[in-house]
DNA sequence: TATGGAAATGAAAATCATTTTCATTTATGT
DNA sequence: ACATAAATGAAAATGATTTTCATTTCCATA
């Protein structure tokens, strides 16, 4: 097993607490860091199981990566042109709460996007 | 541009209305269908498309394909043994509603999925 | 009924994120 | 200094998905 370097957190904090391996390690490269691809998958895995950051998935399937702690939030995704608009989503954090506590769940996360075509497209 | 294979959607609703490309692909083959992976990606591609089917994706990226019309449900799956139960969202759909409207965005679908540790775990 | 072009097909190669392997380097305790 | 464990990263392996391209199937029309 092997603990998390403490430089792709902090680039995670830096890349706005939201980011892709890829874009960690690339952040990275272009900072002069010198730093395996593989580490940084190593460390963000661990930070996962740390429960310091969670991982989403883009709608192509990439695993994003978030630092737990950050204002949570969930995103309207425009089908057209990829724009993203962050809302905020009270309703789903209650929904997820009593959907878990209903079946005996416990330690829960939660996942919602919308996503639909925006006034422009 | 390529038509869908009737065959797919056919087999995809036999699926339950809920698999993975390549999840079609080898019931096709074991039913003695002869049709290649890439055709059935394309099928599904183009339903998608044409709005019969959408897509969503599992917690490692793969990417599943669900019949629109499906009777709508979330999943809660428990992050130690895999279980999932399926749930019931009216909250979210009218959440997603308000939110697109709010945004001026149409054509709106959603995702949403809770995990968490289940009763046994 | 031929026939020419468009659409459909699928095998194989290419792509891309992610994981695994494995040899090397770095730390740490004694 | 030594031994052992942990961390590292290059390269290969994996697995889903996409692209390429040559071939086959359809279909409308001459």
């Amino acid at each position: 097993m092997s603990r998390s370097n403490p430089r792709v957190l902090s680039t995670l904090e830096r890349a706005g607490g939201f980011a892709s391996a890829q874009e960690v390690y690339r952040l990275m490269q272009r900072e002069g860091e010198s730093i395996g691809l593989t580490t940084v998958y190593r460390s963000l895995q661990s930070l996962v199981n740390d429960k310091i950051v969670d991982v989403l998935r883009r709608e192509d399937g990439e695993a994003i990566y978030r630092l737990c702690g950050e204002a949570h939030h969930h995103h309207l995704v425009c089908k057209g042109c990829g724009d993203t608009v962050e809302i905020e989503g009270g309703a789903i954090e209650k929904w997820a709460k009593a959907m878990a506590e209903e079946h005996g769940f416990r330690d829960v996360g939660h996942t919602a996007e919308i996503f639909g075509l925006c006034a422009k497209c």
